[in-house]
DNA sequence: TAGGGCTACTTCCATC
DNA sequence: GATGGAAGTAGCCCTA
């Protein structure tokens, strides 16, 4: 073997442990570059007098509407029902 | 009975869902009450010249058993050495 | 000295270094509690057969108006302005 | 002008947050795509027999530089040598 | 084992 | 420039 105390399928496993975390590495990069950019829209806008905040809360919003749906349909139902059964005190 | 779809059976349920509702509610106040009291020690900690983050790391360290720690300090170790193998082949 | 390192302001350190520690660990043992006490209120509501989401989504509900009318309040700015804006465009 | 209080400039407003917002959200989608692609690669190395926690705690180390992480174990050793220190006066 | 909820961390912004 | 507070994000855990 050629070194002291690895054989092939530990060598294996090595490299493909590497190959995973250098994998990861990479996207997280290329991930936090976009978080960059991202920032410098938000500061170009700023510049151009835009209130990022503002911006912040509209993309929110824009976002939502799948969400937002899902979510605020379960609560209106919730509504209904503690309705009809808080209607049943009366 | 007085309106034509409720009956007792109703008005109990919805006074339970009160109950657990308004149950839910006042420990869910104590349990902010709590976490503000976290964050004064931590303040106090900071003010007298200690270092939060080391503390939290500590009180995270304190927290896991030792075997626990132990074990994934071995996984780690374990990891790494296979990191450097891997890369030492390159 | 009594012992072969450590000065009295050493001591006095790690003695408050300690009791803030321990301040810490007590409230979120404290907090950690409650956390219990509400998993188990959730659980006893859910064998009187409610729904844990349900009463989840009113909780929310009841908690937001503060919150609430502020991100919304905001967001009804933001939006008026951009329609203000937009509509400029037509 | 066709309508009472828009001219051009709020026009060129209104279209250029259009704009950065639409640049941001595409940054997003794509930054969320990128999230998705790590968590498949996590996935991978899972299913091929790794640990999936002790990747992030690998990937955290790698990510700080040598002398960062040197300073935080030296500050977490003195204030857990501390801590032994004043357990031991007790 | 996948999804959702909870917690904790980090980052960003506003204020002094 | 620093500090505090708020928001967004990531990691962990537990249930279904």
């Amino acid at each position: 073997m050629a070194d002291g105390h690895s054989g092939s399928s530990e060598a294996v496993s090595a490299g493909q442990l590497l190959q995973f975390i250098e994998r990861i590495e990479r996207l997280e990069e290329e991930k936090s570059g976009i978080s960059d950019d991202i920032k410098d829209v938000y500061a170009e806008a700023k510049a151009t007098g835009f209130d990022a905040k503002a911006m912040r809360a509209i993309i929110r919003l824009r976002k939502k509407p799948r969400s937002v749906r899902d979510e605020e349909e379960a609560i209106l139902e919730v509504y209904l029902s503690a309705l009809e059964e808080a209607e049943g005190t009366r």
